[in-house]
DNA sequence: ATGCCTTGTCGCACAAGA
């Protein structure tokens, strides 16, 4: 069983591109953050015509994340708990009947936090606070569950081409770099290092300043996988290549493969 | 030092992204 994660930066703007990868890779699962879409003007057509349930939880204009999967979607949850004041829509999650019980996972687009010394950073702190909690409490179910999406989190130097260009950025904050190294030490396994240690390995190339072309990337989309999930992990990806197609988001979809 | 692009909203430029 195949389940990605990838911010496709705009489900109207990309919507060609997002379906020839859907063609493409066939996943079972596929997390999808930075819609930009209200639920009600998401185009659900061409995505169930291949055969994906299909739930979103959008806002008008900015974020927004949305579930497909193979497989009928159950007890889908909108919204990060801890907080009712928490407007932006930035997690939904969901499970899935496999033959080893159910499986269940969430999708989150968690704030970048830029530029310090705004209420961004402490937003994102805080709802990384709330992430920690949240996944403590899913834990506690001893079952396959999985953490995927873009957590605007550069965790070492080895996941930038260039890290001394991120000291003043939010992403690579110790403050955190040290919460997702939290969330990790609930137990939960970040699947693309455990599965391979080598360097210059991105999810993320700017638009900008040729960024693509000189391979100035960071790696800030990732898989977290409970130690139930982690029994049935087989191998992971990076679809590294989508990023060089016609109207390309700025990130690539990952991907782990599962022996469900 | 800043913008470099891209998106969506809504305007006929702007905020936000990372």
């Amino acid at each position: 069983m195949k389940i990605a994660t990838w911010n496709i930066n705009g489900v109207k703007a990309r919507i060609d591109t997002v379906l020839e990868w859907l063609k493409e890779t066939s996943p079972d699962i596929a997390c999808f953050q930075e819609i930009k879409s209200v639920d009600e003007n998401f185009p659900r057509q061409p995505f169930e015509d291949l055969g994906y349930n299909l739930e979103t939880h959008g806002q008008k204009g900015f974020n927004g994340v949305a579930l497909l999967s193979k497989l009928p979607l159950e007890d889908v949850r909108r919204g990060l708990p801890g907080d009712d004041q928490d407007e932006q829509a930035r997690y939904i999650e969901a499970g899935v009947s496999i033959d080893q019980g159910a499986l269940r996972f969430g999708c989150l687009y968690l704030p970048n936090g830029n530029p310090l010394g705004t209420e961004k950073f402490p937003y994102k702190l805080g709802w990384m606070d709330r992430l920690i909690a949240h996944a403590e409490k899913q834990l506690r179910d001893e079952a396959p569950f999985l953490l995927l999406g873009d957590y605007n989190v550069i965790q070492d130097p080895i996941d930038a081409k260039n890290p001394q260009n991120w000291l003043d950025d939010a992403l690579f904050q110790p403050e955190s770099r040290q919460r997702f190294r939290a969330l990790q030490n609930l137990g939960l396994t970040e699947a693309v290092r455990s599965c391979t240690s080598a360097e210059e390995v991105f999810t993320f190339w700017d638009y900008q300043a040729g960024a693509w072309q000189k391979n100035n990337g960071i790696r800030i989309d990732h898989i977290l996988l409970s130690p139930h999930a982690t029994d049935l992990l087989n191998g992971c990806g990076i679809d590294k290549h989508v990023r060089g197609w016609e109207k390309p988001s700025d990130h690539v979809p990952v991907w782990v493969d599962l022996a469900a």
